[in-house]
DNA sequence: CTGAAAGCGCTTACAG
DNA sequence: CTGAAAGCGCTTACAG
């Protein structure tokens, strides 16, 4: 079903009285091939005049470029929770991706897939390179196609790989996170992580709280601390647990929104009111930490800054370019809100208090 | 860069001692090339021996079809907004393709982008149809596709257009919506559009508001009908103003979530509490829904099922079957939740109370 | 039941 | 400064 008739590259030859290389030349700003600008000029005319687009499928077969970068995207045990960093990531990717010329292919991997059925991308020459939200570390496809030296960047990073990846700097994020309690004078300060410690950002969150404390001479103490796994429900059972201990904490970081927002309706429920018996600090800034009562004061991740740089990153190992970093690691910001106790005075209006405090 | 080696058709040929043309024929599952079953097994030994994987360009080219369809994504004014769709719209037009072996190509267009430069992918020949997401009623080039016969499909409706489209029955959802309402005893129901009504959605939720009220014999009052513009900072403005009647409705339908947190906010703040004093059902069901305080009783828009619909219907248009419906409407669903006053009692746990009220 | 051959619409050395 | 020609890796009538 070809409805539409198409204009070929030989037409706007033809049209401008030159042969189909000179087209090509001009048409591709190819450095090096010297074309009188009066040919250049007529065969800009002509392809305007016909309103000319060269076809994808011919000039990736003949240059063996696709210029073209797919996101694979793994779904989480929590759906909401990845949810909430798709649309920024997404879009950064794809500014990153025009900005160089390129196309993104979308390729979500369902939770119940066998792993790695994403390279016939690669091996099937749709893409120049990947990016993979969410590796995981049994995905031996993964690193036969690294090994083959396929262009490949992770959303998120692997123990003990040399694949390129972006991801967010958890330790010094939750470092921020626990600082900012600590400033406000708490001592006792709980943890609810946001995944079990084998996914690596629970592990470095976790890292970064430690530091914290110590930096500040507070002993770790094992007791204070309970494992979220990505939803609300395992953030209500573990501040039931928490609230268990003879001393509970007066604050409580906890590592992902999601896991906070259970947290944040157990505290509630059991008279600890937030932030004024306990004091809350999320991690992710998802959408939803804006609207919960009291709004959750968290650590903001760039999704769109990190879709970016997975895309230039992408785009310049397939360009060959030697990029310098082979590990981005991006910023996170802390954004005060009303769960940590230190809320700007209360203004009326649409908006909750929201300013963001600079690390 | 290709660092990798690919191996080719040809090669699979020799392997299997046979020639180019049988393997092409095999490996597609031609249906009426009747090739001995001996051979079609040593030619799938081969493939497999060889992991071979056709290469897309070369197919693409010789066949005329890219088997990719792509998803135009406008950002609307309102950036959050929109962000709540694209998970799920994504998803389901990702499902829908790999289900009937296609590959889908994103591709947002900034808010400052002229009008249809998109349309470089059905002129390039990047993808075999279109689903454009937020049409722009005066985006000519769209229609000169459409005219061409290039497979379209529309996420919201387009006046007065042949372009075949997907979207959610909006009258008969915003109707749920007040019926619900009725249904609890309220007479004096007011309402915020969800943008201005020369949105084609805001005119039919409007329309379903009136009709809603119309079969309850209760006369249509201008004066309990205000106008909001997609965020929560026109939710607020419109209560505000709302309340500045004499007497008040007891309750408002707000066609919008977004709109209607905004309006929440405004009404508690003017001592109108919910659901005590005002009973609230907005329209869309975004995630933040569930977590604003109080949960907000609303009309869920399937996204997921919109997405479906648009791969499967722009799908079968590609593949020249004729779908029996050109412009699908998928139903909505009422999700009582606490805003409305009918919540069910009140259960202590992480989630809060959200059974769904089928229509 | 299988193969030789043309062709899809480009890019890219190479020659002049 | 410009063109003739080979080639990218497939599909698809067509012939036998």
């Amino acid at each position: 079903m070809r409805a539409c008739a198409y204009v070929t590259q030989r037409q706007v030859a033809e049209e401008a009285g030159v042969s189909r290389t000179t087209v090509s030349l001009v048409l591709n700003a190819v450095p090096d091939a010297h074309i009188s600008p009066p040919t250049r000029q007529r065969v800009l005319d002509a392809a305007r005049r016909l309103d000319y687009y060269p076809d994808a499928a011919a000039r990736r077969l003949a240059s063996g470029k696709t210029r073209t970068i797919a996101l694979v995207w793994h779904r989480a045990p929590d759906q909401t929770y990845r949810d909430a960093f798709l649309p920024g990531l997404l879009d950064g990717i794809s500014r990153a991706a025009r900005r160089y010329g390129y196309h993104v292919l979308f390729r979500p991997v369902a939770v119940d897939e066998p792993n790695g059925t994403y390279v016939e991308l690669a091996r099937g020459r749709h893409t120049d390179g990947l990016v993979l939200s969410g590796p995981r570390s049994d995905d031996d496809r993964l690193h036969r196609l690294h090994a083959q030296g396929f262009p490949l960047v992770l959303h998120g990073r692997l123990q003990d790989t040399e694949i390129p990846s972006v991801d967010v700097d958890n330790v010094r994020g939750a470092m921020t996170a626990v600082n900012h309690l600590l400033g406000l004078g708490h001592r006792r300060i709980g943890l609810i992580t946001n995944a079990p410690t084998v996914y690596a950002a629970s592990q470095q969150r976790l890292d970064g709280y430690r530091r914290a404390l110590e930096e500040a001479d507070i002993v770790y103490d094992e007791a204070l601390v309970r494992q979220g796994n990505f939803d609300e429900e395992s953030g209500y059972t573990a501040v039931i647990d928490l609230l268990t201990l003879k001393h509970p904490p007066t604050a409580v970081f906890i590592a992902s929104d999601m896991v906070a927002i259970g947290a944040l309706r157990a505290l509630q429920e059991q008279g600890f009111s937030v932030p004024s018996r306990t004091a809350v600090v999320g991690f992710d800034d998802i959408t939803a930490a804006r609207f919960i009562t009291p709004a959750l004061t968290t650590v903001h991740v760039p999704t769109f800054g990190l879709g970016w740089s997975a895309g230039e990153l992408l785009i310049r190992i397939i360009e060959g370019d030697q990029p310098h970093q082979i590990h981005v690691e991006l910023d996170t910001e802390l954004v005060v809100r009303e769960s940590c106790g230190a809320a700007p005075p209360h203004r009326p209006g649409p908006l909750r208090g929201c300013y963001v405090n600079e690390r």
